[in-house]
DNA sequence: AAAAAACCTACACAAACATGTAGTTTTATC
DNA sequence: GATAAAACTACATGTTTGTGTAGGTTTTTT
């Protein structure tokens, strides 16, 4: 059972997501309110509700701001917005400060049940459109990785070392025997400066992974 | 229509895909292939091919690794990823390096489906698990953090382990016998379901340190 | 073609690790 | 002060790893 509060300024959309989670066994709707103001005292009144929709812009403080102090009031709380926002900018601030799903209003209500589903049992659910975003914000915003002078064949091997792997389980899914891998292993030692796999690994998953 | 090319080490799994998307209309698989070399030739040959399934446990070169030599050869690639990894570091480093969508293997095949419908009209599909370590992951800034609950006793232990230490030089350390030594690093094997130092370790820099 | 990397194989020995069983002592909590 | 959790110790056995030495083959570079 999910225990959900909404908050949602638009009366027609509110009352259209209660009628439609009254037909559901799986989802009780403990409040709806259409501020933030309002959210934040109903989250105190109703310590069952662990499930919050959450609009973004709402009248007075807006959604986003709001998710620090609704977390602050329930550590545990999933938030999962439910916005017509589709900027980067938004996304990414509402994931910072503690949502854990992102759903666009273009969605239908079969979508935002499915996503509240998906948030109990520990999952998370985005938007086509924004993990798009999500994922060109990553892109853009990588940074280049020190470079590191492992062969291929080293880093193949090491790849598998970290997997915990044994030498022999190695040598068998490269197709080569356990004598070859200890040389690699030796190699990729000398050249990361380290004396045994405890180190080889957190070098690798430090400095390369 | 979505051109696809498939590449994933697995047999079974290859020509299941391939099977599925023969029933489709919206998807022409122009190839298909076991690892990142033949994948890279593959795609210089079929220039055609827009988006690309792409596993990341190959024989050989990662698909991880592989993902910026596609993205060298065509700059407007769709990689789609589709692994059994979950872990933030592997997402993540995917996403960073130019995936725009990323798969868990226990989804089914009419996900996979819809996956690359959303994403040849310019979104996004994460799986909930996915979805969620990415949420965790702004959340946290940099490591998600689930609850292990080690000991400190196990925790100063596997500390020392990360730092290359051996077990007689652990027992030193903290003014214990080896058997003790023993003894803690059984029961953080059990903790963090694992079976070896390595798997301990990369367990440990993934998910704890 | 020669040189240099990288890759491959083999053997041997010591050190380190993994895992079981079987306890005792300390510490925190009710 | 009973109980449970954590910490500690011991011993035995087999496996894995680390490090020598000592070669051969393939690939790349000059």
């Amino acid at each position: 059972m999910i225990n959900l509060g909404i908050v949602e300024d638009d009366l027609s959309i509110r009352s259209t997501l209660i009628k439609y989670f009254e037909y559901s066994d799986e989802i009780k709707v403990h409040f709806d309110c259409e501020s933030a103001d309002q959210a934040l005292s109903n989250i105190k009144a109703f310590p069952k509700v662990d499930c919050l929709l959450l609009d973004i812009g709402l009248p007075g403080m807006s959604g986003l701001d709001a998710i620090p102090l609704f977390k602050k009031i329930n550590q545990d709380l999933d938030i999962v917005i439910f916005s017509s926002y589709e900027e980067e900018s938004k996304i990414l601030k509402a994931l910072c400060l503690g949502a854990c799903s992102y759903i666009s209003k273009r969605e239908g209500l079969a979508v935002i049940l499915k996503a509240l589903q998906l948030v109990k049992s520990g999952g998370s659910y985005m938007s086509p459109t924004i993990a798009r975003e999500i994922a060109n914000y990553f892109l853009t915003g990588k940074k280049s990785q020190p470079k590191i002078n492992l062969t291929n064949r080293q880093s193949e091997i090491i790849s598998l070392m970290v997997d915990g792997k044994t030498y022999s389980s190695i040598a068998k899914d490269l197709f080569i025997s356990i004598d070859t891998v200890r040389y690699h292993i030796k190699q990729i030692y000398q050249t990361l400066h380290v004396n045994n796999k405890a180190e080889a690994i957190s070098y690798y998953l430090n400095h390369i992974g």
